[in-house]
DNA sequence: TAGTTACTAGTACCAGGTAATAATCACGCT
DNA sequence: AGCGTGATTATTACCTGGTACTAGTAACTA
């Protein structure tokens, strides 16, 4: 078919916008323009698209839900600010490590939360419909500590593309300091065999 | 005085204003004059005295309010329910998945909620000051859906519990399908030799 | 070369306001 | 009756963050 490259351009982006704006419900059109180098207009096409609904529309939604509280709590599911995502590449994101996320004595961050941040990332990365953690080998080279800023890189290994199951690698630093390093196994739905299929939905 | 009935019309509508408010934070000032059958210039003016921002404004902030609900939840401290604790020997805990834990699209259970799960429980049984995960070696062994109950049991190897590093496995179980087992690796403090110290904190 | 897709640009219009300035009303007091 | 003062209304310019629509351009490709 036509563009092979202008449509995977085009979903990339899709795919970040969708994640830039439910890891953050508040940016505006025009902060977005900026965040991805394009007119406001291809914002605006993506988001139709994608049938993202207006800021104001966003903030309405979120303000009733918290109105009526009974609702339950959509959780935010990617822990982190994705930055750049280079789908079945590369991604990197930036997470902060507040009060709520270290030991109220020591003031160092829970383990889970800087595996939690690595496991989002090594999931976005890939580009499939269904991504799960299958394995992973992780170690936590030292500790975090409150305020600190992580900056998570994730590599996918270039051979296993393809392949049902994708390793991943994630460099956690703080500053120029790896504070965490883990091998992701992820298993992949179906990547779909030998191109051709266009698939409609992104992966959260 | 002056105007004195004027001033009791101002101050009860004002009040008025506040309520109905208060009642419907959506409702616009248009909506008010009509309510008030007063200016739309009268009402500006009294949300101006009485503080009250514009429609937008409350919604941002409701919507504000929620989502930092939302943000501060996810991972808190421990992850499940901790049903059996022996200190230096083993501990069971409950983890039961809820929407906000799942891929919305699959539900299936994001792995780092598993993760945490098990990591909270092994450092949770080292009965130390301050227990940190250096290490951990984790297997997902089948996926975890909604509503599912996960029952985490932890370990230490008994060898290990004098050492400053502990290991600890532990298999999570659905019903009785092992779904994940992990290896970790503790970090604790400063056992303190030899007995003597009182510990008075908790280690969360 | 024509056609498709992606992207950009520009205009008109909208809701729901802010800000500021001026005019008008109502009432009470002397 | 006339004046002052606070309450209210009217008017205008401007703002943000959009929608809706039309048109044009670039890139690629069949």
């Amino acid at each position: 078919m036509v563009v092979t490259i202008e449509r995977t351009h085009k979903r990339q982006r899709q795919q970040q916008l969708s994640a830039v704006i439910d890891q953050n419900p508040f940016i505006t059109d025009e902060e977005l323009t900026q965040r991805f180098d394009v007119s406001i207009q291809t914002i605006r096409l993506d988001r139709m698209e994608l049938g993202i609904p207006e800021l104001r529309e966003r903030m309405k939604l979120m303000a009733e839900q918290s109105y009526d509280q009974v609702k339950s709590l959509p959780l935010h599911e990617i822990i982190g600010d994705i930055i750049d995502l280079q789908l079945d590449r590369s991604g990197i994101s930036l997470f902060e490590v507040k009060e709520e996320h270290v030991f109220s004595r020591t003031h160092i961050a829970r383990g889970h939360h800087i595996f939690a941040q690595a496991n989002s990332l090594a999931v976005a990365v890939i580009n499939d419909e269904i991504a799960l953690t299958a394995k992973a080998d992780i170690r936590f080279i030292r500790s975090v500590k409150l305020n600190e800023k992580c900056i998570a890189k994730a590599y996918l290994r270039p051979a296993n593309v393809e392949k049902s199951h994708a390793k991943v690698e994630v460099f956690t630093y703080v500053g120029d300091e790896l504070v965490f390093q883990g091998n992701f196994m992820i298993y992949r739905s179906a990547k779909d065999s030998a191109s051709g299929g266009i698939k409609i939905e992104d992966s959260y």
